[in-house]
DNA sequence: AACGCTATGTCAGTCTATGACACTTTGCAA
DNA sequence: TTGCAAAGTGTCATAGACTGACATAGCGTT
């Protein structure tokens, strides 16, 4: 009669869904993934533990839903940047863009944003690191499209967009591994970021004596 | 009193653990990884399946195992290269060179070699993919220092050597990817990687116009 | 020939994940 | 309003990957 958008059987679902990701990155951050049952979180939510998988494809799936949070507003972000901005600027500004607004949404359980504290516990975990791994990789194909139109060629004769999605990829997770020092930055990832992409092209060619 | 190097011990446990690989692999490609239960890899080479937990850490373990060595070569052969060659040639010859030398030493199980096989699995496998993203992702560092050694710069000031070992994984992993296509060769995915390597220093800077 | 260390087997139990089936709630319509 | 069908949940049973504890068998030594 009032809400267009939501019905009421939508909205609980979300609700549940939200409350489900919440109590287990605070379960999770506060004593580590592994360490925590699917259990102990539907326990806090008050849900049995096979409503757990209707909601998640399994545990992973839940702690990566932020992670694919931060990605999709990447692409978005990507697809925001004026055509004059040639491939790899595109990409660098669209990952500035993509993580200050991230960092500005900040669930402070932590003193770290939830963006922060995500990936530090990613970082920190051998098995999601894994599973991250492979979405950032899966990513790759996704952002050599965006690139190949932007720059109007064509995505499948021309290498160009694949290769550079591929290294765009290579150096953020490289740049990501300033997570795992204690008290990592969202400045230092960036700044890292930056400094190899100024670099790179130069590196590849030739001696660096 | 004859053996100096291998007491008989020593030798039953390569042995078993040789087995169990070879059993396992047979079985992954024979039904898939996900639908092979250690219980069947362990009764084919009757052992418990207790034991099995004793030499491999958990069931990627053991699949990776080969591709751990083929990676073991790829560093081997970079070694190797002479320091005439400018960085990305090194890495691009060091690869060319590990892999030819898998790719001969064949245990025909299928059609295709050790190599090819274990690719294939990887690659079709979600899970292999991600612990296999993880391991590769983790040698990016000892690549790294590999480069920074043979070009003489500091590898923590300096950050090209991080930078081109960055770019090199992404690119590998990229061209990894043609094993998915059927009938997926050697030469394709090596063919692929050098293209790339040729493009990607002028795909960096600039418009592709 | 007896002893100690090491590999293996057995067993019980935890945790993730999934299928089957019953029950409750919601949305919609007669 | 009543009532039905669909969607969401709970319960139960089960498979499969691990793990710790403890007993046993076997090699390697003295």
């Amino acid at each position: 009669m009032k809400a267009v958008a939501a019905p009421r059987r939508e909205r609980k679902k979300q609700q549940t869904r939200d409350a489900l990701i919440q109590a287990a990155l605070a379960l999770f951050i506060a004593k580590g993934y592994e360490q925590t049952a699917v259990r102990e979180v539907t326990d806090a939510v008050d849900v049995s533990e096979r409503t757990f998988f209707r909601y998640f494809a399994n545990k992973e799936d839940l702690a990566l839903s932020l992670a694919r949070d931060h990605t999709d507003a990447l692409m978005r972000e990507l697809a925001a940047r004026p055509l004059a901005e040639p491939p790899l600027v595109a990409l660098r500004n669209a990952l500035h863009a993509a993580v200050e607004g991230l960092t500005a949404a900040g669930g402070a359980l932590t003193g770290d944003s939830a963006y922060l504290s995500i990936m530090k516990l990613i970082e920190a975990t051998p098995s999601l690191m894994a599973a991250h791994l492979r979405y950032m990789h899966e990513r790759d194909d996704e952002i050599a499209r965006a690139l190949a139109e932007r720059e109007g060629v064509d995505p499948v004769t021309d290498l160009r967009p694949r290769c550079v999605a591929a290294v765009f990829s290579g150096l953020f997770i490289s740049a990501n591994r300033e997570w795992r020092y204690a008290g990592g930055t969202v400045e230092a990832m960036l700044a890292t970021f930056d400094a190899c992409a100024d670099q790179v092209a130069g590196a590849l060619s030739g001696h660096w004596t």
